[in-house]
DNA sequence: CTGTTAGCGCGTTCAA
DNA sequence: TTGAACGCGCTAACAG
C-alpha cells in the first residue's frame, strides 16, 4: 500500500491541502502543524507520487535522449561517453533521463519524437549526430519544443548547440601526416548524411591541396563508423597499388578497425602504415599502438548540452537567436553562450610516424 | 497549444467520455461517431497526454535501469551492450526506459531506488552486477516491487534472474591455459563485493588445484574492471620474479589493459605472455591480437531480463519461487523459466598460446 | 493559519 | 449508444 497525502491528512486530522503545504515548506502554515505533519509523513513512509505531481505541475522534470544507432546492437564508446556525461549532469539538476535507441531517419525514430513532444513525455530532448536536412531539428523547431543539439545543422533555423570544429580537426591530423612526409593519405569517411562528414572530408581535401597533394578519389572510402567498417575500408585501401602510407579515419572506432586490418597483413603500425583517428575515445590511448587522433571532449560535451537544455527549460538560457541577422551584432554575447564551437586538439601517439621509405 | 480530449469533444460536439471511448476502439460507440471522432483527432493532431494516462491507469509503462558505475566517467562496453539489449527489448514491448548512473552502495543509489519505488516512477527495475548482501535486492524484495536481476544473490529471498555460470567459465579458461602448459597463471580479480567475483576466483583456484598447481596468493591481484585497472594489475604481476606466463582477467576490459602493459614491456602477446578475458565484448575480437576469452551473450541477457521483467509486470511470469524447498520439485518447470543460468563458452583467439620456454 | 473548491487529462463506472 | 459524475494524487486560488 502506498501512502498518499490523503492518508496523512486523515491521520493527523487536517485537510489534504494543509498537509501538502506543510510538506512543501510554505510559511503560511503553523509551525506546530508543520512539524506534526512532517513527523507523520516520515513515520508513515510518505513519498509523493511523481506522476501526479508531473500532471499537476505540467512538467515532467525529465529529459529524453534518443540515441541514433544504425543497428540494434550498437556498442559505440562514443555514445557511452556521451550518455555518461548527459546522465550525470541530468541527475545533478534533478532531472530524470529517458533513453531510447532508434535507427536514424526511420519511422520509429519519427514516432519516438512525436510521442515525446506531443505526449509531453519529457520537458526537452537532446539531439546528437546532426544530419543534413535533419528532420528531428525541423520538427522540434516547428513545435517550439526545447532541445539542444550536439552538432550544427544546414537548416535555416537557429537553435542552441555545441559542436566541435570538424574542419579544423581534420586539418590538424592531415597536416600532421603531411608533415611526417606522407604523400598518399587515405581517408575512411563517414555516412554522407552526417553533418560532420562533409566538414571532415573538406578539411582533409583542402589540407592535401595546401600541401601540393591532389586528392585522389580512390583514396576516399566510405565507412559506417564501426570497427568492422573501418576494417573493411582499410582492406580496400591497402589493396591498392601503390597503397597509401597513411590512413585517416573519421572516428577512432574505424581507426582501430583499420589498424587490425593492417596488422593482419603483417604491417607494423607507425612504421609501415600510419593511422589517425578522430574523437579520442578512452580506448584510443590503450590501443596497440596508442592511437594518434583528434581529441574532442565527448563527456564534457554531454554535460554541457545537458546543462544548456536544463537552462533552456528553466528559462535561464538566452532565447534562441533568430535568423534575423540585423540583431546579431547586438546579441553577439548571448549567442556565444547558446551556440558553442569547440576547437579540437591533436593528440600524437605511436600510430603515426614517417612513411616507410621516405615517402 | 496541445490538443486534449476536451478540445476534440468540443469540436465534434460530443462528450469527453465518448471521444475517449471512440479513440480507444470500444465497440459500444456508433460506427459513424467513431469515424468522425477519429478523423477529428487526426486532423487536430491529437496525442494523448502520457502523464495523465499514467496517473489514471496507475502504471507508467516505464522500466528503470540504474547503472552501477564506480566513477562518473564510465565507458564500459559491457554496460553499452547491456543497455542496447535492454533498450531495444523495452521498446519492443512499448515500455519507456529510464536510465540513471549511480555509484554502487552509495546514498545516491539508495535514494534513486526509493524514489523509483515509492514515487511509482516506474513499473519495474533491472538490477545488474549483483553484490554480496545486496541492499537493492533486499529493498525491492521487501517492497514487493517488480524487478529482475542479472546475477544471483546470497540473500535468502528468491527472485527472477538471469546469470551466467562464472565458476564454469573461469574453469574453462584456466583449464585452457593449463592445457597449453602454463604453470604460473596470474589472475586479475574484481571488486570482492561482486557476486561473480567469488565464483570466478573459486573457478580459477579449483582448476589450478585440479591440475596439480598450488594457487599462489601473490598471483592474484585485485582489479576494478577498468582498462586502467587491468594495466596496473598486470604491471604488478609482470614485475614478479619469476613472472607469470599467463594472465587471466575477470573481464575483457582489464584483459585489454593487461595486454597493453605487457606490450609496453616489449612482450609479444600469445608468445611471451598469454592473456585471457571474460565477457567477449565486441572489442575483444578486434583487439590486437584478438583476445581469448569466455563468452557471455551480454546483449541477449539484456533482452532477456527485460522480457522477463515485462512479463512479471504483466503477470505473465510465474510468481517468484519461494524458499520453501518442499515445493521446488513440483515447481521445477516454472522455476526454470524465472531463474536462468547460462553456460558460457570458451573463445580461443590469438592472445593465448604455449608458454615461451615450454613451461 | 486552515479548508473548500477547482483542475491537470484521462479512463471507468453507472444511468439514461 | 451516449453523457454525467467520479477518481487517479497532487497543487493552486480563494475564502474564511
Amino acid at each position: 500500500m502506498t501512502i498518499t497525502l490523503k492518508d496523512i491528512a486523515k491521520h493527523v486530522g487536517l485537510s489534504v491541502t494543509t498537509v501538502s503545504r506543510a510538506l512543501a515548506g510554505y510559511d503560511d502554515v503553523a509551525k506546530g502543524t508543520r512539524q506534526r505533519v512532517r513527523a507523520a509523513a516520515k513515520e508513515m513512509g510518505y513519498y509523493p507520487n511523481i506522476t501526479a505531481r508531473h500532471l499537476q505541475k505540467q512538467r515532467t522534470d525529465t529529459l529524453a535522449f534518443v540515441v541514433p544507432t544504425p543497428g540494434p546492437r550498437f556498442s559505440d564508446p562514443f555514445f557511452s561517453e556521451l550518455l555518461a556525461g548527459i546522465g550525470n549532469e541530468a541527475g545533478r539538476h534533478h532531472f530524470d533521463l529517458l533513453v531510447s535507441t532508434q535507427s536514424p531517419d526511420s519511422e520509429d525514430e519519427r514516432e519516438t519524437y512525436r510521442r515525446i513532444v506531443h505526449g509531453r513525455r519529457a520537458d526537452g530532448v537532446l539531439v546528437v549526430r546532426t544530419r543534413q536536412n535533419d528532420e528531428r531539428i525541423r520538427f522540434l523547431s516547428e513545435q517550439s519544443f526545447p532541445f539542444v543539439a550536439f552538432g550544427r545543422s544546414d537548416l535555416g533555423s537557429s537553435f542552441p548547440y555545441v559542436d566541435e570544429d570538424s574542419y579544423a580537426g581534420t586539418q590538424l591530423i592531415t597536416q600532421h601526416m603531411a608533415d611526417l612526409g606522407h604523400r598518399r593519405i587515405g581517408l575512411v569517411s563517414a555516412p554522407a548524411g552526417l553533418m560532420f562528414c562533409q566538414l571532415r572530408v573538406a578539411g582533409y581535401r583542402d589540407t592535401l591541396r595546401a600541401n601540393g597533394l591532389e586528392p585522389d578519389q580512390a583514396l576516399i572510402i566510405g565507412g559506417d563508423l564501426t570497427q568492422r567498417g573501418g576494417f573493411q575500408a582499410a582492406q580496400t585501401l591497402l589493396a591498392l597499388d601503390p597503397r597509401p602510407t597513411a590512413i585517416i579515419a573519421c572516428n577512432d572506432l574505424m581507426a582501430l578497425g583499420a589498424m587490425s586490418a593492417a596488422q593482419k597483413l603483417g604491417l607494423v603500425i607507425g612504421q609501415d602504415l600510419s593511422v589517425g583517428g578522430f574523437d579520442d575515445i578512452p580506448l584510443a590511448e590503450h590501443a596497440h599502438p596508442p592511437l594518434t587522433t583528434v581529441r574532442q571532449p565527448i563527456y564534457e560535451i554531454g554535460q554541457r548540452i545537458t546543462r544548456m537544455l536544463v537552462q533552456l527549460i528553466q528559462g535561464q538560457l538566452a532565447p534562441e537567436t533568430r535568423q534575423d541577422a540585423s540583431r546579431s551584432s547586438r546579441e553577439g554575447e548571448t549567442a556565444a553562450e547558446t551556440q558553442v564551437i569547440l576547437t579540437p586538439q591533436l593528440i600524437i601517439r605511436d600510430s603515426s610516424g614517417p612513411p616507410p621509405d621516405g615517402g
